[in-house]
DNA sequence: CAAATATACATAATATTCTTAGGTATAACA
DNA sequence: TGTTATACCTAAGAATATTATGTATATTTG
């Protein structure tokens, strides 16, 4: 894997992102996904992923329902309408971030 | 602009392969040349660049040397020999990093 | 069937990295 | 001559992630 510390400041939304697709997800799921979306290049920490989420949650961002898989407990994810009424400006600026990123990997010649 | 936090962790790389393809920069025209390429997207804060470039040259990574313009003095970077021999690992890890970005945002259909 | 690995949550101390808000000074432009 | 641009810098605080733990259940494998 890269270097971890270009992740700082990607994470939150990479979470939305794929909370924007999915419906709903939960903490493990997200790292899982993450992997495999990338093929290995990012790993998400525990360390960062549940305090992202909770702080998303406590924003009314996020909402949560608990399920139990036989005695383990599922925590899942979904965007509120205040997560919706958020996410297009959110993805938008995640968007223009890595467009900016591959302009500078990829300077135009002009 | 985007919003800002998402610059964290990227400044550093970002610096790194401007001084890759240029030899020699000076702090301000980092920011500028950041602001050219990106269409305004990115405009670094100085606060982030000037301690950022300080760390590379305590790390061995840049060394400087300064010029006066008039009195105005300029104080140029340059990747050290050290700074040589990690640039391609580190590049190698942003190129990496900006490539999951792009499959996050835009996943294959498999 | 026991040990290792995977699933699934969480927190706390610390480190890293930026923002914001200053400060100083020269040069160019209107 | 006042405003903007150029050009450097630092410090306090905020935000964000790492590392190291902890707990517990489920599955795989030798």
């Amino acid at each position: 894997m890269y270097s971890k510390e270009l992740i700082k400041g990607t994470l939150q939304p990479i979470v939305l992102k794929l909370l924007h697709e999915n419906k709903r997800m939960y903490g493990y799921e997200i790292t899982q996904r993450v992997k495999d979306i990338t093929n290995g290049r990012i790993e998400l920490t525990e360390g960062a992923l549940y305090p992202t989420l909770h702080k998303l949650e406590a924003d009314g961002i996020l909402s949560t329902e608990k399920e139990f898989i036989g005695k383990r407990v599922r925590k899942y994810y979904s965007l509120t309408k205040k997560g919706h009424s958020v996410i297009a400006q959110k993805m938008q600026d995640f968007n223009e971030f890595v467009h900016a990123m591959n302009l500078i990997l990829n300077p135009k010649i002009s």
